[in-house]
RNA sequence: CGGGCUGUGGCUCAGCUUGGUAGAGCGCUGCGUUCGGGACGCAGAGGCCGUGGGUUCAAAUCCCACCAGCCCGACCA
């Protein structure tokens, strides 16, 4: 008995629905996006997953120096006392921090090498969890004047957080993101930028990612340790739980007041400048993965695919061998020279000595959005066999090799509209406006409480704005307010404790 | 940091109860037949059985300690 499509052989095993966090690392893995390293919690990203990553990082960087930001470095090393400095900021990042305490190694009395005790740092130096405080110290020295602001830069960089439980992408121990940190005039400028950074995250991660979010702020038990006010905007993902893609912090005084960013304003007196941060990590990579890959592989947005088409000689009798490839070259040369979001089309001609099927299956598995098969049939014809991997992967469409290369930004363009209106299908089908606490519970508790299948969504519901209830909701549930959607207020009354509630706001499990 | 489990070729694991020359499948290498959707045959390579100690004529196997990893809880982009 049973599932009759369980003898349909996918290339990732298990499926989705069998086991999605195993699926998941599966997919990271038969992708070659990423591996376990022999580092505890830290990963080693493989080229193809750097890739995709830098693709990312080339889109966003472009959205930063739009909006007027420049890059800049700062030290991995930040000064404890620094830490300190700031208290909720403290509170919130003091129990994941990697520490350095000595500067050289020597072999003791035991034979083995250590930290040599006549080498103790007379103050200890955390590695960056975020960079706040040691950015915050070089911008009390940089402002001076009102004149001085705004002060508008990014950092690329790494920074290690010593958690608990890693998972590739969603949460290893060091990560790789940008964090931008600015310094305002004024209130209102600085929640203009926060709102601004927010927007572009939200522009990114729709229209290169291919995944539709909620955008909002986040409630109090949530907020960025220091921040006054964290938007974010949060996606769903195959599993229906929730991911939040990027934050924006606006951080009033909090941070200049800690680490003495001053001006003098317009009219001559001293104030505290207006501060914020925003960010987005190598957790993308994992979003987009858990977002739109399939019982294949991964399948990638073709804005942010590393190759775009792939192109695979079928090379079955020797004698047609040489023609077949001088086609191939033909027309990598003649793709290289079209353009897809903002640069060439990247081609790869797989030009391994391995059976058509493998390699075909290699290209499934790594997401690449077309591949292109030509043999020696296809010389006579003048078609290519195209196969999408939005398609289902036995789809091939043949088309004559003339056009091919004219066609492919628009078939780039049909695929990722085409992810992207999937997972809004996708996410609006699991949310979810609920009116009742018995309809909330119901629609976050599994049938199978012993083996939890895939349940629940985003639920839009009323809440009175108090901690203690979302407290309670997340000890019975795991469930959590994932954001407080901007938009026009909705009034109705909480339906946990029929209280007067101004809006809806989104609850799901999250990452 | 508390509770449970596991360490054996690159990977997944068997062998351990009852000590006696280290195994399988997958992967890898070579050759041949194949090749328009995950091919097959033959021949190979590869392991101080997590580390250290103990018991024994003899330890992957029994005992002790340590180390590492996984799962479950508290924390998190």
């Amino acid at each position: 008995m049973g599932d009759s499509r369980a003898t349909e052989k996918t290339a990732i095993s298990p499926r989705r629905e069998q086991d999605f966090p195993e699926w998941y690392q599966q997919v990271v893995r038969a992708a070659e996006l990423a591996e376990p390293s022999d580092v505890r919690g830290c990963m080693v990203i493989r080229p193809w997953g750097f890739g995709i990553w830098e693709n990312m990082q080339r889109h966003l960087d472009a959205m930063f120096r739009a909006t007027g930001h420049r890059n800049a470095y700062f030290p991995l090393f930040i000064p404890l006392s620094y830490m300190q400095r700031e208290a909720e900021h403290v509170e919130g990042f003091a129990k994941e921090c990697a520490v350095v305490t000595h500067h050289r190694l020597e072999t003791g009395a035991d034979g083995k090498l250590g930290p040599a005790p006549s080498a103790e740092l007379s103050e200890p130096l955390i590695v960056r969890p975020t960079s706040e405080t040691i950015i915050g110290a070089t911008y009390a020295k940089w402002v001076q004047s009102y004149r001085d602001l705004p002060i508008l830069i990014n950092q690329w960089c790494n920074v290690v957080r010593w958690e608990m439980r890693t998972r590739l992408f969603l949460r290893t121990s060091e990560f790789l993101w940008q964090e931008g940190h600015t310094v305002h005039e004024t209130e209102a400028e600085a929640r203009e930028e926060t709102l601004r950074m927010l927007g572009v995250y939200e522009t990114f991660v729709r229209d290169y990612c291919a995944i539709p979010v909620f955008s909002g702020s986040k409630s109090e038990s949530e907020r960025f340790p220091g921040a006054v006010e964290t938007l974010c905007v949060e996606a769903m993902v195959q599993d229906r739980k929730a991911i939040q893609a990027g934050t924006s912090h606006f951080l009033g005084q909090n941070f200049s007041r800690a680490s003495g960013i001053q001006f003098q304003t317009r009219d001559g007196k001293q104030e505290f400048g207006w501060t914020t941060s925003w960010g987005m990590s190598t957790r993308m990579v994992g979003t987009v993965i858990m977002m739109h890959a399939d019982d294949d592989g991964a399948v990638l947005p073709p804005r942010i695919a590393p190759t775009h088409v792939v192109i695979i000689p079928v090379t079955p009798k020797e004698d047609t061998r040489a023609a077949v490839l001088e086609a191939c070259d033909g027309l990598a040369a003649e793709l290289r020279r079209a353009r897809y979001a903002d640069a060439p089309v990247e081609v790869e001609i797989d030009r391994r000595d391995l059976g058509g099927g493998i390699k075909n299956w290699d290209w499934i598995k790594k997401g690449v959005p077309l591949r292109v098969e030509i043999g020696p049939r296809d010389l006579q014809s003048g078609n290519v066999a195209v196969s999408r991997r939005d398609q289902p992967v036995k789809a091939k469409e043949f088309m004559p090799q003339k056009d091919f290369a004219a066609r492919v930004p628009e078939l780039l363009d049909t695929i990722q509209q085409n992810l992207f209106s999937r997972a809004l299908e996708f996410r609006d089908r699991h949310t979810r406006v609920i009116d009742s606490r018995d309809e909330f519970y119901e629609f976050f508790t599994a049938r199978n409480a012993a083996k939890p299948e895939i349940h629940g969504g985003f639920a839009l519901a009323h809440w009175n704005g108090s901690r203690a209830v979302e407290e309670q909701i997340k000890n019975d549930l795991k469930v959590t307010i994932r954001c407080i959607p901007f938009g026009e207020a909705e009034p109705g009354r909480c339906i946990f404790t029929g209280e007067r509630s101004a809006r809806r706001v989104v609850w799901a499990k999250s990452y």
